[in-house]
DNA sequence: GATGAAACTCTGCCGCC
DNA sequence: GGCGGCAGAGTTTCATC
């Protein structure tokens, strides 16, 4: 799927900033424009590129808190329905299944303490919500390495 | 900083796809290119537009595994110098530092179970690290929407 | 698969409103 | 702030290797 170095190069900038023109990055790999352009339309095509998207600041549009809440769904018909119904919670920005107690971690983007709250009543129809604010954020959508660390993986 | 329904639709197209030219979003909104470049150039010098991203697959370039790491830190130096290190652990793509028992909730994504065990032994020298694995994605990178929603916030 | 050239489209800049 | 026009860049397509 990434086949070569140049692919890599492509993904790299691409996740720099996504906005740059197939010249821009034909110039800094030393491919022709027309190269480039094949290369993404492919890489979109096979999905290895999902979608480029500009990252808002939640805070200068209004959502001034940010949480995770895990969220435990012990009935299975819960779980689907909640699933079916994700789209009415337009606060939640990210959602994974995961193993463990809770069944799914999700993070919400809130106007204030009373949006949390009303989230948190919405969802306790589904299973048991379990807070935790953002304080601060240390790092937010960093970029995929070309998987062979230093480290011993 | 968003002033007017303009701005929300030129936040909105870019959330969906940030590769949309100027003239396509003037197209789209009903504006001429220029104007639309102003604006786009505003929001990125007001940090409203933090960045314009590619989303890559973790899966297609290698990363099979992904999981959510809570970790709890009791000792403020060790957390400090954890801060530092960050850069060290290329796996982490996102890191937030919560309220609640665990001081910090950080996304991973990791080549194998080897990986995530060496890992959680790399994280152990600063605190008690506490994984749940991702079984499946049920929402990433959703867009934010304008907040006022139907619901009684 | 990559290239290069031609036709087309977009961007960046400026004066004007 | 937005518009329109224009010169220079960038994109797309296609024949060629």
């Amino acid at each position: 799927m990434v086949k070569d170095d140049f692919d890599w190069k492509i993904i790299d900038l691409l996740q720099k900033n996504s906005r740059f023109s197939f010249a821009q990055i034909s110039r800094e790999i030393g491919l022709s424009p027309s190269a480039v352009a094949e290369r993404i339309q492919r890489l979109e095509d096979e999905n290895v590129i999902k979608k480029h998207i500009s990252i808002i600041d939640p805070k200068k549009v209004g959502y001034s808190l940010k949480a995770y809440i895990t969220f435990s769904i012990k009935d299975f018909q819960k779980y689907e329905r909640f699933l079916e119904s994700i789209e009415e919670f337009p606060e939640i920005i990210d959602c994974s299944r995961v193993t463990g107690n809770d069944c799914l971690i999700m993070k919400v983007v809130l106007v204030d303490n009373t949006h949390l709250e009303n989230l948190v009543n919405r969802l306790s129809v589904y299973g048991s919500p379990s807070t935790s604010v953002v304080l601060s954020d240390i790092l937010t959508n960093a970029s995929l390495k070309f998987p062979r660390f230093d480290i011993n993986i």
